[in-house]
DNA sequence: ATTTGATTACGAAACAATTCGTACATCAAT
DNA sequence: ATTGATGTACGAATTGTTTCGTAATCAAAT
């Protein structure tokens, strides 16, 4: 599970936030049409879910129509900057390097992304 | 959780083969010293996480003596990999090269390290 | 007004992960 | 052989997560 702030975030949470940093705004129904695609599950699970999040606090929702408006409350790039810290140390031994280079190697990378990091490398570089 | 091969790691698995990965071979009681300076938990917590782990399949163990040596059956890279492709397809839609740049941008990178990617990236680029 | 369909609320079951108490085994020192 | 220190085994309690059935609510269509 992904803390955030002092925050925590399990994995399914952590798919509702992705969505919900995606579109915004949405109701229960279109994170759980979204959801349906890759998994399965019945709705009131994904209720449930958001439900949790909102008492937790990792979301607000607009509950003033009978469908109610969920959107995220925490920020995306804190969020991945925090997971991609905590994955660093707790499984690279705190070498970034070391991770990017795994990450890169195996993953399918685009020449083109391959070119947006050296440049972005050149640009860290310089500072 | 972790997915390593069709093998699930927990976190606190995963923790546990951070240090059999450094040491190779270690006794319970190694294990559980290393953990304690980081997180307070009792011996016998330690014990059971790793029997569970053999019974896994994530370790193995030498039982000849009264003391038993356990040593990681999982690859380290492999893991690495694995976990790192889950969290660029979970928290970064499936872009590497945003993780990349995101770890960069803060995790204290040193100048050497950066050579060191850039390098790696030219290889990359001549494939 | 009644029915139908979509929604939220709630609670509990099912499952998974963590933690630790206690019993028993082994060995070395007395 | 008794004691003490150190170890494993095991079961069970606790805690956290996920899942979904069912009831209540509401609004639109009949």
């Amino acid at each position: 599970m992904a803390e955030i702030n002092h925050l925590k975030a399990t994995e399914s949470e952590l798919e509702i936030l992705q969505i919900l940093w995606e579109k915004g705004n949405c109701t229960v129904r279109e994170v759980h049409e979204i959801l349906e695609k890759s998994k399965e599950s019945g709705y009131t699970t994904t209720l449930k879910l958001m439900q949790i999040m909102h008492e937790k606090g990792l979301v607000a929702r607009d509950t003033s129509a009978k469908t109610h408006i969920y959107h995220a409350l925490q920020n995306q790039e804190k969020t991945q900057q925090h997971l991609v810290n905590k994955m660093i140390d707790n499984v690279f031994n705190g070498s970034a390097a070391r991770m990017v280079m795994q990450a890169l190697g195996n993953h399918q990378t685009s020449k083109d992304e391959i070119d947006a990091i050296k440049e972005y490398l050149d640009q860290l570089s310089k500072k």
